[in-house]
RNA sequence: CGCGGGGUGGAGCAGUCCGGUAGCUCGUUGGGCUCAUAACCCAAAGGUCGGGGGUUCAAAUCCCCCCCCCGCAACCA
């Protein structure tokens, strides 16, 4: 028997599940929904990633202590894994303890084979967040999160020599070049590591919210060294359990990861070289999808543009998202989230071509044929044997789109064949046959054979919406099968039909009527008790993190009007603008490209830090520094009174 | 010259590696059918394949130059 073990990432719980893990959760069903049709031994596991500094400060957000803000988080991923009928095996947690055992053995494993060792890490450090800040995410040398000045520092960290695996990791890509799927991300991450490795920096003294390290408890493990290991944790690694190594043997080489392309980094380069160190094989296989836009735009919280998927499983049904992500979302490319698309494929796809073709064809059999399946005529015609030939190769190449992981592939070669079926019953004409019966055999051959049609693109389609397939075959009054058995012809004539049903309604509503009805049905729901919460609450800064009157004083903000402005050449978010502060004429260069045009700026009143040090910004000297205020990354400058005059002292 | 992806009928995409009547889905228009969820089937209109130059008997496809869009990186004094 095949094994086949499936991941999805464990999902981050800094912030609530939307569509983005909903997607990744769902494809990696859909596969496992297949593996197990075609009769492989399959273990799927999704979870929480639950460790941090990151997690500690959305719990200080949510105003709730870690563990109990875990604990809310992690149960809105495993209520979502319910809403969208995830078949997981299991669900790990990073905070359980089996995890805390497997992350700590790996670690024992990984020091063992000497990879480990001790040195600083070095960076720029908040003293008011605790927090090592990420060079690039320094705002004007100072914090991004509370604003307050950052210093260089050193912190004791271990180390894992990644630096030794350059060589390993390389052969391995060659040898298995099929290791990252689609393939040009393993290129990607083949050019990374051919420009050299540098050895990893495992632990943290600066928080507590993690794994301890064995034997040194003041570190705790940084988070990826920790989450990765999750993949090992739920087949008893380090549990010391007496079927741990038989679970092992049976599910690890065989495992897929499915992942975003996010982090393609993490698992095709940091995961197998630690697996190579703890002297465990590399996973078998990583594939990375690409994001979901919403109208050509990145989801972010800023732009509002985060689709919720519970919204689309109210309005639509569960088997209509499924289908939609699936059948829109070539593997690895990006692809767009628009209501209208989704409408469009439901009531095209859906309702008209599948809903449709069930519909008329149980119809006619109730009418013509009593309600049980007819025989087909023993001699057939060739526009009968070219159907079947049809469905044959239909199931042939839908399997193997589904074994390469190309489920929209899938659905567009079972949908050619449901086309296929609604223009056979149009050449055929039952409703014409019906009524002569010396054509009663060709009548219930006809039926038949789209009978049959019916049932195995039932079968076909059950990955991505089991719920459709079971009512098909519910209308049908046959059994689930197995993809290893199933056929054309299966010869199920005699049975008795259900009750029809309409399998996916028509839609007659506009996007709009849509989302204002969503809109008033979200309003009179309660809200989730983990959503965000209260603005971000000041930090209280410590005593000796204020500032006297007279340092403040040393602000020499002034008034000044931009008398040109002009957007700097290959720079995403640089303005240089010409200004006068009154004395004389100045050039500064401003990072509000994003929010403003060069040419709105002109003639502006706007507020500047004159007594700056000159800074060189893309080349450019910039004298002084524009005031504004920075909400989700997008700058609103401040403002004055167009009438007070360049140079006016602000204070 | 930072790295990469892309610009194909109204919309979304395939085709580009291996030159040879430009294809699919949706939309539009006309027709057919009436079993079916105003669904299904057929047909038509609609594209100088971002622009310019070159190679060739022949270029969406190969070569050169340019323009534009989107990621990443850089960049927010």
């Amino acid at each position: 028997m095949i094994s086949s073990y499936i991941t999805t990432p464990i999902y981050y719980i800094n912030a609530q599940p939307h569509i983005g893990h909903a997607y990744t959760t769902m494809l990696a069903d859909a596969i496992a929904r297949s593996r197990r049709l075609l009769g492989h031994d399959v273990f799927f596991l999704t979870g929480t990633d639950e460790h941090g500094q990151k997690v500690e400060r959305a719990a200080q957000k949510a105003g709730l202590p870690t563990p109990q803000f875990a604990d809310q988080v992690s149960a809105a991923f495993r209520q979502m894994c319910a809403d969208l009928t995830i078949t997981n095996d299991d669900f790990i947690r990073t905070t359980e303890p089996r995890h805390h055992a497997a992350a700590q053995e790996i670690w024992r494993r990984v020091e063992k084979a000497g990879d480990i060792y001790k040195g600083d890490y070095e960076g720029w450090y908040c003293t008011v967040d605790e927090i090592f800040v990420p060079e690039a995410q320094l705002a004007d040398g100072r914090c991004p999160n509370c604003g307050s000045k950052v210093e260089r520092l050193k912190e004791e960290s271990y180390y894992f020599r990644l630096s030794k695996y350059q060589q390993p990791l390389l052969d391995f890509y060659r040898d298995h070049p099929d290791f990252v799927q689609p393939a040009f991300r393993l290129n990607e991450v083949r050019t990374f590591v051919e420009a050299g490795l540098q050895d990893l920096s495992i632990s943290r003294t600066s928080f507590k919210w993690g794994i301890p390290v064995p034997g040194d408890p003041a570190h705790v493990m940084y988070v990826w060294f920790d989450a990765l290991t999750n993949y090992l944790t739920v087949l008893g690694f380090g549990s010391g359990a007496p079927d741990a190594d038989e679970r092992l043997a049976r599910y690890w080489p065989t495992v897929t990861h499915f992942i975003g392309k996010e982090i393609v980094r993490q698992h095709a380069l940091y995961w197998p070289a630690f697996l190579m160190s703890a002297g465990l094989p590399p996973p078998a296989r990583v594939v990375a999808h690409g994001f979901w836009l919403m109208g050509g735009a990145k989801m972010s919280k800023s732009l509002g543009n985060v689709a919720r998927y519970q919204d689309y499983v109210q309005v639509f049904g569960l088997d209509a998202l499924r289908y939609f992500v699936m059948r829109e979302m070539p593997l690895g490319q990006d692809a767009n989230f628009a209501d209208d698309a989704v409408l469009t494929r439901y009531n095209a796809d859906l309702a008209n071509d599948l809903g449709n073709l069930a519909s008329r064809t149980i119809t006619m059999i109730h009418r013509y044929c009593g309600g049980v399946v007819p025989a087909p005529a023993a001699a057939s015609q060739p526009l009968d044997t070219d159907l079947a030939d049809a469905v044959t190769s239909t199931i042939r190449s839908a399997v193997a789109d589904f074994e390469a992981y190309q489920v929209s592939q899938a659905l567009q070669t079972i949908w050619s064949l449901i086309g296929r079926v609604n223009k056979y019953i149009v050449e055929r004409e039952p409703w014409t046959l019906a009524k002569d019966p010396a054509r009663r055999s060709l009548l219930d051959t006809t039926l038949y054979h789209s009978a049959d049609a019916l049932r195995v693109i039932a079968a076909l389609v059950e990955p991505v919406m089991p719920d459709a397939a079971d009512r098909i075959r519910r209308m049908l009054g046959v059994a689930r099968e197995q993809w290893t058995s199933l056929s054309e012809g299966a010869r199920f004539d005699g049975t008795r039909l259900g009750e029809a049903e309409a399998l996916f309604p028509r839609i007659e509503k506009t996007v709009e009527e849509l989302r204002e009805a969503a809109m008033t049905n979200e309003s009179t729901q309660t809200q989730p008790a983990a959503t965000p919460a209260a603005p971000q609450p000041a930090a209280t800064p410590a005593d000796d993190a204020r500032m006297t009157f007279d340092d403040f004083m040393k602000v020499d903000l002034r008034v000044a009007k931009v008398l040109a402005a002009e957007a700097v050449p290959k720079s995403k978010k640089l303005i240089k603008l010409r200004i006068d502060v009154g004395t004389e004429e100045r050039t500064i260069v401003a990072g509000i490209a994003e929010a403003y045009s060069p040419e709105q700026l002109v003639g502006r009143a706007i507020v500047v830090v004159a007594n700056l040090k000159p800074a060189k910004l893309m080349g450019i000297d910039s004298n002084g520094m524009v005031l504004a205020a920075t909400q989700e990354g997008l700058p609103s400058l401040l403002a004055v009174d167009p009438a007070v005059p360049p140079g006016t002292r602000v204070r």
